[in-house]
DNA sequence: TCAAATTATGTTATATTATAACACTACACT
DNA sequence: AGTGTAGTGTTATAATATAACATAATTTGA
């Protein structure tokens, strides 16, 4: 795989440090105006980034929110094999890294027996900190 | 359940009735202009009932196209917990209903075990009819 | 080595998807 | 009858994403 390893350009690399400096999801004009000082002026020259940056793995695409993070797991060298715990309260994704569960998601085919090329799997529910946030006796 | 059982609104009826009878998902703005002479005149008399129907389960929001697909699942009576597999070529969503699937992603617990309200697990792939359009020898 | 092909950039305009805000109506419950 | 909740209609606008075109940089390979 040696796409992964060609050098990035430059407004791939802006767009990419940028997603990496940030620990939750950003989305696409939020990425345009926080690097417009770097000389990214509109909105296609961030999406061409991120749509490079998500061919090579660097980044996903967090479909329900419309946002992109940088990857987490260190072979995700291509997009469409991902899977992501969703805090409903503060968003925040984190990228699950479970052998079993991509074995399961991998060897999955349907009732026609097809097998498929790549899956996005989104886990919703309430985070750690959230939980300790709001304490059972104050959820109802 | 008593949501589910509760008679739908009027524009609620016509745009589960438009999503239904389509075998592909639709969009909002389609499903708006296929109505308008229903007397559903603007966007937000859409998003409205789609944001109801989602809740009640009768249909599904497929995340990746920005779409929305009638339930297949007779008892899917809740939003995000869905799975579907879609076709890359001719973008046809199936809803998959496979008990053994359903299992393992409700059983499935994070590294700090927490549990998910729900999930959104969406395959890609060629369909048969596409595969078939398509034959290897003319795949490279 | 130099022409062709591919990849990336810059820019303007526009398309597509979704929501805010406000006034009003229908209906259920007590 | 009064109150709360859900639904409707409407205008305007926000947020997300792409089309189209001109140009520049880079890789490739004959
Ligand atoms: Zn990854
Ligand atoms: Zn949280
Ligand atoms: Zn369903
Ligand atoms: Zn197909």
């Amino acid at each position: 795989m040696d796409k992964k390893n060609k050098p990035l350009s430059k407004n791939q690399k802006i767009v990419l440090d940028f997603i990496q400096k940030n620990k939750k999801p950003v989305k696409a004009y939020s990425i345009l105006s926080n690097v417009k000082r770097k000389g990214i002026n509109a909105p296609p020259q961030v999406y061409r980034a991120l749509d490079k940056l998500i061919e090579i793995g660097k980044i996903h695409r967090v479909e329900s929110q419309n946002s992109f993070v940088a990857c987490k797991v260190s072979d995700c060298d291509t997009p469409h094999k991902t899977i992501f715990s969703i805090c409903n309260s503060c968003e925040i994704v984190s990228e699950i890294k479970d052998p079993k569960l991509f074995k399961q998601l991998k060897d999955f085919s349907d009732n026609d027996g097809i097998k498929f090329d790549g899956y996005n799997l989104e886990f919703f529910g309430t985070c750690k900190a959230c939980k300790n946030k709001q304490p059972e006796s104050t959820q109802h």
